[in-house]
RNA sequence: GGCCCGGUAGCUCAGUGGUAGAGCAGUGGACUGAAAAUCCUCGUGUCGGCAGUUCGAUCCUGCCCUGGGCCA
């Protein structure tokens, strides 16, 4: 079914790209193989955790032996203790699937970030990440002044995006400072999603609700199985801490909170799990918008 | 068999003679330099059952069902 669309895809177009998302644990990693190896078909990962080295188990990354020899591409790409942002996200990845192209293949996009995929599927435009100090200067500011103090510098600078933003959404806040304080223009001033020139092929995979969260709850139960904590131990060992962005990912951060004795096994266990459904509703949110999408 | 304490939202519980409210879970949503991050919204349920008292009972009384504890 999935098949014959595809292929009549292919045929008509010239730029294609074939794009699978869904919330966590819901099987993208096995279509994405079946698919690529009907399609002739290499995998760029749209996912902001497998990015990072070392993390295999908390991530679910992919296993060589699972590949099935189709390549893969931005996935152990960094450092747990390397920043990165979305601007390195999408440039990396096009730059990926432009190679996928030029080896005559078939690039499928694949993962669970929608920010991540979106960046790539829209003419997004982004900035590199300029160290300028500005960000710092902020967040001192916010952390001796206040949530509302910030909000109303905000209001004054930039009413526009203070509209957009909720008071309480600190990371959001500090950001619209930063960009407006650095560039005088607003952050979303340039906020138009226009299609990229890709031919778009997007599939998501539903599944019932119920089911997706058995599915989660055993997924988590299998990471501690598989070494989850020694695996977070030897992150720790290594010098990456919860301050990283990496590190506060779901399932370290917990783990790393049950090894300093704040939390029992099995309360970590629970708030993993927890943590993982919370955080595929949000997924679900997020794409549930896009209306290009063709649930199976 | 007797005595005591419970039975209220999916779970843990609070509460009032004028038909009820918190936490957690869950739901819907926002998102363009941390995105597995960060943030916002949403609480009607035979107040265990039946009968009685009362203008009125989830709250008082009686009986029954049910969970736990103590004494035999």
């Amino acid at each position: 079914m999935i098949n014959k669309q595809i292929e009549s895809f292919l045929q008509e177009s010239s730029n294609p790209l074939i794009v699978i998302l869904g919330p966590t644990a819901s099987g993208k990693t096995d279509l994405s193989i079946k698919l690529a190896q009907r399609f002739s078909g290499e995998i760029v990962s749209a996912d902001s955790r497998q990015i990072y080295k070392y993390m295999d188990i908390g991530t679910s990354k992919i296993k060589d032996t699972e590949r099935k020899g189709i390549a893969h591409y931005m996935i152990d790409i960094i450092d747990p203790g390397t920043e990165f942002s979305v601007y390195d996200y999408r440039e990396m990845a096009i730059s990926c699937i432009d190679k996928v192209k030029w080896k005559g293949r078939t690039p499928f996009l694949v993962g669970g970030t929608g920010l991540y995929i979106d960046t790539v599927i829209y003419n997004y435009s982004l900035s590199p990440c300029v160290v300028t100090g500005v960000r710092d200067k902020l967040e001192e500011e916010y952390k001796n002044k206040g949530a509302k103090y910030m909000y109303d510098k905000l209001r004054s600078l930039d009413p526009f995006a203070a509209r957009k933003i909720h008071p309480n959404n600190y990371h959001h806040l500090i950001r619209a400072l930063e960009v407006y304080i650095s560039t005088g223009r607003s952050k979303f001033g340039q906020s138009k999603k226009d299609k990229s020139g890709y031919d778009l092929f997007l599939v998501g995979i539903n599944i019932d609700r119920d089911n997706l969260y058995e599915r989660i709850n055993r997924r988590v139960e299998n990471m501690f199985d598989d070494g989850l904590v020694e695996e977070t131990k030897k992150l720790v060992g290594m010098g990456y801490s919860t301050n990283l962005s990496s590190m506060s990912s779901i399932g370290y951060k917990e783990i790393i909170a049950m090894l300093g004795g704040e939390i029992s096994e099995q309360e970590c266990l629970l708030l993993i799990q927890k943590k993982t459904r919370n955080y595929a509703k949000r997924q679900l949110t997020w794409f549930r918008k896009n209306k290009d999408i063709i649930w199976i």
